[in-house]
DNA sequence: GATGAATGAGATTTCATTCAT
DNA sequence: AATGAATGAAATCTCATTCAT
């Protein structure tokens, strides 16, 4: 937009190289601490023993700073998960390698950043919101991928969208860390990944036609004889 | 503050309970919209057309005035679910109501304010934070309640934490809600709320009642009802 | 100054009045315990029990209704004090009087109006000051006349400024005023008083009436008095 | 004020020192002109040419600014009065230093710094009042230990406090030096400052009964005459 | 290339004062 | 005559960003 500014020169180099990776570390930390707002670039420079003037001599600005240090999050994660997914197991396995890798990364820094695109990625207008829906959009690939294939063979129903099932799977990950975060507890992470898998797989499997209309007719009954019972 | 000077009274009666709703309605949207750091009380006197005192004529600070947005449209939310909740049918339509009547809600400012919670929820300090607590315990004691009791009926698996079921379904919700504000994209909210119960309802369905059971159930029961028939 | 602006009314009348001593009574309170910035019209309102608006129905500006108060508070000591003079009682027993006097009232809410018309009565340019010229010297008056009556019977030194003397005897009771709020300690009004006329006096003792002099006048006024007696 | 954020640190060096000379300089100025609470940051800002983020970066609040220009202002004359007291003089000669040298330094910009100091030390809440009480000690001192000296030569009373002693010697120079700026006139610091001590001295010295005895007696047969002379 | 220092542009909050009712 | 309500005008303080050294 207004980068015809007389275009700082940014230094490269290897050295110049480190001190990136310096500063992108510790902003990291920083905004998953304290979110966008909260963040001062003096907290950063402080951090890094720097002063403030040598971060913009590397970032023209907050925001920008702010918009890699997300991108680099999503490459790490979208990196993890494309190297590692085993794409020759089953459906099943793939989908707990899926949520176990996530949940793991997600919660070493995970909730604050993922705090930060939500909040950021909104905020008024597209200014950041618009930079991030390429990336949502590799970063869940790999997932639209899976249960894409796992249609061709049948496993997963195709009776509702996919975007449906996507957010059935990432959207109980993300709130059960916002969970664990805010009481501040523990998370067992196989033990969880393991659990959601087992309330996630029947989710995303074909509809059984007969099985269901049985629940439905044990529920009905069930709540019929109930309603007779208080009368 | 806390300084010895009296604070000046809140005016009350019929015009100034006007003028708060008034307020609350606008800062919601604005607060909504902007999320609480980016929201300036310049900002929401201009849209009222008033000037930023009046705001703190009716409010002693900003966020006072936010803890107050909240809580009314928590108030609103919990309301609508408590009052609408068919608890004498089926769990399975009680959670559709759930499912739907949240959607609508959510639907008209509910990310914006949801991201507000989340995010000033969190903030490092617990400012907020911890005034938010009781709310979100009433907020989801309806759909615990709801889980609660299916698992009486056998309706409900027993393998998992409730609180991981609770996460299954709200966590869809909000990413579904994230993803058409994010996309801009209109939301059917019929056809998504009816595909959520289809996905949902058998994660959470007992995975140890199982086909032949279910048969055997219906069997009696119609040879029950037959031979009521008959006689 | 800018009083010609459509001099609102102010009202009249034995209600009025009570109003007036009303809010006087409380202002003076007021701005004794919290000095005049801290002193808010919404606290003298809310003390009154009345709108800050009546407080405005009665005095232009708080400003005014400040030096209104302080002006009474002036006529009250110089009334006292110009009422209780024992003028025909010896020069140290008249000074004694005044010293008294002014501990007793000033310790009533005397150090927090005495902060007020220092901190006030400087202030930038003459905007209050020059207001209490007149005052400061009706209330010194008392004082300038004891010592010089003093003067010319020879009580009292004539080696120095008047105006120096004023201050050895005014400067001393303001500041042991000053010190006993600042400790928060009591203050025996009785024995304070003796003590400071004891250390005063004798500061304003002429230096030439010196010892021999004094006796040759003992020794004539006792030989009279003796002849006297033989007659 | 105490939030997670790291506060930018004051710049230090030779040029940063000069700039917080300058800094206190005008903040003395004027603090002492109008008072702590008619100060404003924009108006130091303003006459030192400087923006008000400048002075924020060398002070971290007004009030922090303030006690330091009294910390300094109280140093100094500590300084001087400490280092310049001649112990090895008269305890009279030692009493004309320290009156002279207070008068000297108080007449610069004393009185507005001393009711800086009383009208702020006092106010309400302690919140700087108790931070001078400190400097109140140390200031006080030198002329408590001169008039301690002086008892144990003898040249000092011992019927009053030594507490109502200082009163009577800092009392009056205070007093003299409002009246002086009240009145705007110059004032004679030698010849001030001898007539003071000349005032002073008989007020210190121990009582001679006779003496005393024998005023009361002349003041006592010249009220008497005057009596009968009106009648 | 690094930085010390300065600052422009706000943001929240307070309060004396006014005016229609 | 009393007041409820509104507000203009400030004041303190913060922070991303720039620029000369």
């Amino acid at each position: 937009m207004e980068d015809n500014a007389a275009a700082r020169r940014i230094p490269s180099g290897a050295r110049a190289e480190q001190r990136i990776r310096d500063i992108l570390r510790v902003s990291r930390e920083v905004f998953a601490e304290l979110g966008y707002e909260k963040t001062t670039t003096t907290e950063i420079a402080q951090r890094l023993g720097v002063s403030e003037a040598t971060v913009f001599t590397y970032f023209q600005s907050k925001r920008k700073l702010c918009v890699r240090v997300i991108e680099d999050w999503y490459d790490e994660i979208i990196g993890a998960i494309e190297r590692g997914m085993p794409r020759d197991q089953s459906t099943r396995a793939q989908l707990a390698f899926y949520v176990k890798t996530h949940l793991r990364l997600f919660l070493i820094q995970g909730t604050g950043l993922c705090a930060l695109v939500l909040s950021e990625g909104r905020a008024k207008g597209p200014e950041l919101g618009q930079e991030f829906v390429p990336l949502q959009r590799r970063y869940t690939a790999p997932l639209m991928d899976l249960l894409a294939r796992g249609r061709e063979h049948g496993e997963i129903r195709r009776d509702v969208p996919l975007s449906l099932l996507r957010s059935a799977i990432l959207g109980p990950m993300e709130h059960i860390l916002w969970d664990a975060i805010a009481r501040q507890r523990e998370v067992d992470i196989d033990q969880t990944a393991a659990d959601m898998v087992a309330v996630l797989w029947p989710a995303l499997q074909p509809a059984d036609i007969e099985l269901e209309a049985l629940r439905a007719f044990h529920g009905e009954v069930g709540a019929a004889l109930r309603k007779l019972d208080q009368a």
